[in-house]
DNA sequence: AGCCCTACTTAGGATACGTCAT
DNA sequence: ATGACGTATCCTAAGTAGGGCT
């Protein structure tokens, strides 16, 4: 696309003002540009680490540990002396099991000082990954058959058909992509004599393996209690060898130390190299990463890592490259961790940190719609469509994965322009494309006239699969934000917005005289709204129509004995008016209250009908694990006396045991106190204190304005 | 200024697990 | 005690983002 750039007359610049703007409603808040000069920047060292002190106050918790309060420099020191103490098995004293146990081994990482040089850690030391069992030959009973005749298949080939019996059940293998895929790489298998034989996947029989399996499967359902338990302690004594590693002195818990098994590779949507064969990862292939005077792990007997580093500037303890695509692959601590914690921390603070920015960085792309530069109106209606509709950034994808895309990658194909839709408005905006995960994303938005005008014209003269943006990527964007606000990226938007949705949504619903039940209920409210905001979606549960069944029935159920009871309570009411005894007082007050009940309760059903309703295709965990800053929720449950456990589950609850631990009844996410920095924005306004431009005075500019471009 | 690589976060589906009604 | 069901956890794919190289 050439489109000589936009030449247009540079006029007045328009501020559009809030308005109908950005679907959140927003708040006067004055942002301090000011200052700015006064606290410069201290050493750079990216990450724009916010300073943030946790709310030193009181807190004096019993449980502290005194080591709490060491600084990282010493820390450092005791790390060596405490790893070898640890030593990976349990040194503890086996008599104080209990609750005791588990709150000492917290560690309040969140009272110490983090490290100002980048550096993860200054001691590790672990176990490396746990590896997959060897492939274990099929039963000499069980048989897979080519056209009707059994045949016996090499070890190596014989494993990867069982990948592709396991799986016959699934909607997978009715794709011809995967089934193409697996064929082919399957044939890598094999040797000479299997390749020249074994030559269209239609013939293949892999009924009987993939019955074996299920047998299998059935057996480990069926398993008495005993056996089960058994099992399950023989995994936690694994994970206590391979599921903690020792951190800066301190036992920290593992994500995924478990190597991939392999299998066939499950891509989702559309995805190019879906059915092909994901190898066996063996310790060759194995890269370890731990501190330089620790223990090396061991590599299995015989075996040897690919290579062994020291490098703490990064968070992972082993990594392998993935044969399919090519990716690496990383072992890293589960997210109760430190490591993992501190940056969820930091994430919310610079959310927080861009909240003191937004309006400025709004009235700032509205005024870049008009810009004469076409590059800097797609970035301006990029930003707008991040900041309003949460989209993601959008990186360019390769023609080997799913066709998928966000706000940079949209293309003309993805959007429909209508002058107005009925129940939606003027200049609207439909959208529909597939995003992350190949997760449908549609919506119809009214959108300000001028982006609307914007719109047309990045669609002018384009086909369907040319870029909307053909200006923009995420590179230019994201450098562009990040002179805006220190630190800021494309997906700050979403935590920002997300979280705050949440705040808003608790601080307008909340009716502080509600039961805890329903309390909850207006959290999940909140929760989905931002779900909702955030487009994630789930499956409908198999069961869903059934349970909904279940529930109407209970309604049913109810209903019948309310005109039950408002049987009785009219007799009672007539029984009252002829007898006026006192029983027949008593019973028509009982009736009474019965009816009150009843109803009452049906309104609870019908309440959670429609809850369940709302709820059966949006997935509420991904935002809250990942976009609520925990302390809003918290601060919210400890305001209102609602129990942790009712909103976190004992895992989220570990994720934020730092967030439990310092927020407040009064925490607002809106009242960011971090140390901010704040930087000369002066490049980014091209004008006056623009903030004061009248509206009236832009809306009669906006019209002639447009014509001209290209 | 595009490409590739690394490191890390975010994501939904699969499955294990716990709970509740029977 | 048992099975159905809903939720929590596990698994790993699919994103983002930034740096280095050409």
């Amino acid at each position: 696309m050439s489109s000589s750039a936009a030449k247009m007359s540079k006029t007045s610049r328009s501020s559009t003002k809030s308005d109908k703007k950005p679907s959140i409603k927003k708040e006067k808040i004055e942002v301090e540009l000011k200052k700015a000069a006064a606290k410069s920047e201290p050493a750079k060292n990216g990450n724009g680490h916010v300073k943030v002190k946790a709310e030193a106050k009181s807190e004096p918790k019993q449980r502290v540990k005194e080591e709490a309060k060491t600084p990282v420099k010493q820390e450092a020191k005791n790390g060596k002396k405490r790893a070898a103490q640890a030593d990976l098995s349990q040194s503890e004293s086996p008599r104080k099991r209990k609750k005791k146990e588990e709150e000492e081994e917290v560690w309040r990482w969140w009272e110490e000082k983090k490290y100002a040089d980048g550096r993860k850690w200054t001691t590790l030391e672990h176990k490396g990954p746990l590896f997959e069992a060897d492939y274990v030959p099929l039963p000499k009973h069980v048989h897979f058959l080519y056209n009707g005749e059994r045949v016996q298949l090499k070890s190596e080939a014989e494993e990867v058909m069982t990948f592709y019996a396991k799986m016959l059940d699934h909607d997978y293998t009715k794709k011809e992509a995967f089934n193409t895929n697996f064929f082919n790489d399957w044939r890598k298998f094999m040797t000479q004599s299997e390749r020249e034989l074994i030559k269209d996947l239609a013939k293949c029989d892999f009924g009987q393996v993939a019955d074996y399996f299920k047998q299998k499967s059935e057996e480990r359902k069926a398993m008495s209690k005993e056996e089960k338990k058994a099992l399950k302690e023989e995994a936690a004594e694994v994970k206590k060898q391979y599921g903690f590693c020792v951190w800066d002195g301190h036992k920290q818990p593992i994500g995924n130390y478990k190597i991939e098994p392999p299998g066939l590779f499950r891509g989702r949507g559309e995805h190019p190299k879906m059915g092909m064969v994901k190898k066996r990862i063996n310790p060759e292939d194995v890269i370890i990463n731990c501190g330089k005077e620790s223990k090396v792990p061991e590599a299995p007997p015989g075996r040897k890592w690919k290579e062994v580093r020291h490098d703490n500037m990064v968070a992972w303890l082993a990594s392998w490259t993935e044969n399919v695509q090519g990716n690496s692959k990383y072992v890293m601590l589960n997210a109760a961790s430190r490591v993992k914690g501190e940056r969820d921390w930091q994430k919310y603070e610079k959310a927080r940190k861009l909240h003191r920015w937004i309006d400025k960085i709004r009235q700032n792309y509205s005024e870049d719609w008009k810009s004469k530069e076409m590059k800097v109106r797609q970035r301006a209606v990029a930003i707008y469509f991040i900041d309003k509709l949460a989209l993601r950034a959008g990186n360019e994808k390769d023609d080997d994965e799913a066709d998928t895309v966000g706000c940079c990658s949209l293309r003309v194909e993805h959007i429909k322009l209508h002058k107005s839709v009925e129940g939606v408005g003027e200049h609207v905006v439909e959208f529909d494309f597939l995003g992350k995960d190949s997760i449908r994303y549609q919506n119809k938005v009214a959108v300000e006239k001028q982006v609307y005008k914007n719109l047309l014209l990045f669609v002018e003269n384009k086909n369907g699969e040319d870029e909307l943006f053909d200006r923009l990527n995420t590179t230019i964007l994201n450098s562009y934000l990040n002179e805006c606000m220190d630190g800021l990226s494309a997906k700050v938007f979403r935590t920002y917005n997300a979280s705050r949705t949440l705040q808003e949504q608790l601080d307008q619903m909340t009716d502080k005289h509600d039961s805890i039940n329903d309390l909850v209920l207006t959290y999940n409210r909140a929760n989905r709204a931002v779900a909702i905001l955030c487009n994630h979606q789930r499956a409908v549960p198999k069961t869903f129509a059934k349970s909904m069944e279940n529930m109407q029935k209970k309604i049913q159920d109810k209903k019948d004995a309310i005109a039950d009871a408002e049987a009785e309570l009219k007799k009672a009411k007539s029984d009252l008016k002829n007898l006026k005894s006192v029983a027949a007082k008593k019973k028509f007050e009982t009736a009474e209250n019965k009816v009150k009940k009843l109803v009452e309760g049906l309104r609870k059903l019908e309440m959670q009908v429609t809850d369940k309703e709302e709820n059966k295709d949006i997935a509420l965990g991904t935002s809250k694990l990942n976009y609520l800053d925990p302390r809003i929720s918290i601060g919210w449950c400890k305001k209102h006396n609602v129990p942790i456990e009712k909103v976190y589950s004992k895992t989220q609850r570990d994720k934020f045991r730092w967030a439990i631990d310092m927020a407040t009844a009064d925490y607002h996410f809106f009242n960011y106190e971090g140390e901010i920095v704040l930087r000369d924005l002066s490049h980014l306004e091209g004008m006056d204190g623009g903030a004061n431009t009248t509206q009236e005075a832009d809306e009669t500019q906006q019209d002639d304005e447009e014509e001209d471009d290209d």
